[in-house]
DNA sequence: GTCCAGAGTG
DNA sequence: CACTCGGGAC
């Protein structure tokens, strides 16, 4: 099976095995942002508790974020962990949005999808997975949101090398897959949920895996 | 004790 | 290149 086909017929597998997974949680597009930042390097669960007291302070809007004192905001989304950086990020964002939107995200949002990537990119703290998962689930454009999860998967499966960069992967994505924002999301979700559930750092769970068929010989490659 | 829906700095 | 940021779940 080439690459290309290899690509596609993981998502199908991925999907029958385990359905739809309803990325990206969250209630607004703006709470997506918000949970993009929070959930840099960090456990979703604790993602979770931040932005419920952003909820319970009446801070998950962005003339609230604006106005709030860095230490409380900190102190607010402590559970997320790395808070003093991320409460500095959150408003290097908000200030971006204020500053060049007048606050509004659907203005940000009216650029076009590469402008709108770079504009994001721009603010300190947001990198390109950060960057693409504000594109691709907040603002429902056809980017792919690649992760330390995906590019292990794809390493592992023998689709890409083991330095392989974030454009390089995207691209393999992007380039063998319909333009189709929906399943983009969706496929990033699933391989999540493949790298948590099988395709672990340390000790790969391959066994039961719905991408197990798809290993040649020699695989998963060693690291 | 490990590791997480990363990114910036020295 | 390595190092820092970090609480919470398991």
């Amino acid at each position: 099976m080439r690459t290309g086909e290899k690509i596609r017929a993981f998502y199908d597998a991925m999907l029958a095995a385990w359905g739809p997974q309803g990325w990206w949680p969250a209630e607004t597009p703006f709470e997506v942002v918000v949970g993009a930042i929070l959930t840099q390097n960090t456990n979703w669960k604790n993602v979770e508790r931040a932005i419920a007291n952003l909820k319970g302070e009446g801070l998950l809007s962005a003339e609230a974020l604006a106005r709030a004192a860095p230490e409380r905001l900190a102190e607010v989304i402590r559970p997320a962990g790395y808070y003093r950086v991320k409460a500095r990020r959150l408003r290097n964002f908000i200030d971006m949005l204020m500053r060049d939107f007048g606050g509004s995200l659907d203005a940000l949002f009216a650029l076009p999808a590469a402008a709108l990537r770079e504009r994001v990119l721009e603010v300190s703290g947001i990198g390109p997975e950060t960057a693409d998962s504000i594109v691709l689930y907040a603002a429902a454009r056809p980017v792919f949101v690649v992760d330390a999860y995906t590019a292990r998967i794809l390493y592992r499966h023998g689709l890409v090398d083991a330095d392989a960069t974030y454009e390089d992967i995207q691209s393999l994505m992007q380039d063998n897959l319909p333009d189709d924002p929906a399943m983009f999301q969706e496929y990033h979700a699933l391989l999540v949920e493949a790298g948590k559930r099988h395709c672990r750092k340390a000790a790969p769970l391959c066994s039961g895996c719905p991408l197990e068929r798809f290993l040649e010989r020699g695989q998963p490659a060693a690291e």
